[in-house]
DNA sequence: TCTTTTAACGCAACTGAGTTGCAAATATAT
DNA sequence: ATATATTTGCAACTCAGTTGCGTTAAAAGA
């Protein structure tokens, strides 16, 4: 069972209501600015205190970053797949990022997409590949 | 033969100086932030001018917005197809930009890889899908 | 349980990209 | 030559994200 108290315990960080309930957050979102967070969360606190513990999560492995609309720096636990990996744990490098994000150009949502996967690119002799994006904007089903 | 004083005049846009002096840059460079601009362009002018510029020529189509490491704000010219159709003029919407992006994680260089085209993405009847970008990143041919 | 260690927090002050308002300068149209 | 509309420069601002530092509190150890 994945609870937010496990989860901290699991990558070595300390229980606090906070991040305790910044994990049960990501778990009902698609994905999180900053902002988002501090509009969002029950546990009042400061922004310095969700920029850390942010910074914190994707370090350890619980988030990671995802492109955004307006440039702003965009968190989500992503799929299915990256979930159950974190049981018990999972390194950054671990993480399955071979899907597609979408971007809704209404309303900022912003999600992976499992169905659709990387297209596979062939080396090249000019440069070394070592991450591929793939990112589809539009509306969403919500928007349209 | 493309030069920066008739790209001004096709696209309705008064010759200064620092604007001609502005895209001759752009013919020069794979891709350029505000301060990428700042540092290398001769005729010397206020960041308040260099964004504007920006805007105004991305507003008429000689540029376009690249997807930058840092989040930041990055321009091009981009693809030979792009330039070509920019003699004598075309709009945002002529732009054709069915190619990927490559960003060297060292050095910070973006440019269009003409040779790897975005994937076909089948519709769905969840979200609708306007624009594709395929960025790749790793280590550039003169960083490795 | 008490003490020590160290992660997490909050406040204030800062940085850096990008923006806005406005007046002055200058390119183009008439 | 004069009117016009665009471009420029300065100052002041906004907003996301960061840094320093002293305090609080969770976890580890005795």
């Amino acid at each position: 069972m994945i609870n937010s108290s496990n989860i901290l315990k699991n990558y070595g960080l300390r229980q606090t209501e906070f991040r305790r309930s910044l994990i049960d957050l990501f778990y009902k979102s698609n994905s999180l600015t900053a902002e988002d967070v501090k509009n969002k969360i029950k546990i009042k606190s400061d922004k310095v205190t969700i920029y850390r513990a942010l910074e914190s999560f994707e370090k350890s492995g619980i988030i990671h970053k995802v492109p955004d609309q307006d440039n702003l720096t965009r968190y989500a636990l992503c799929e299915s797949e990256c979930n159950t990996l974190c049981e018990p744990k999972c390194r950054p490098s671990d993480h399955i990022h071979n899907h597609a994000h979408f971007i809704c150009k209404k309303c900022s949502d912003t999600f992976c997409i499992q169905e659709i996967e990387h297209p596979i690119i062939k080396k090249s002799e000019k440069y070394i590949v070592s991450e591929i994006e793939l990112t589809l904007k539009g509306i969403c089903a919500n928007c349209k």
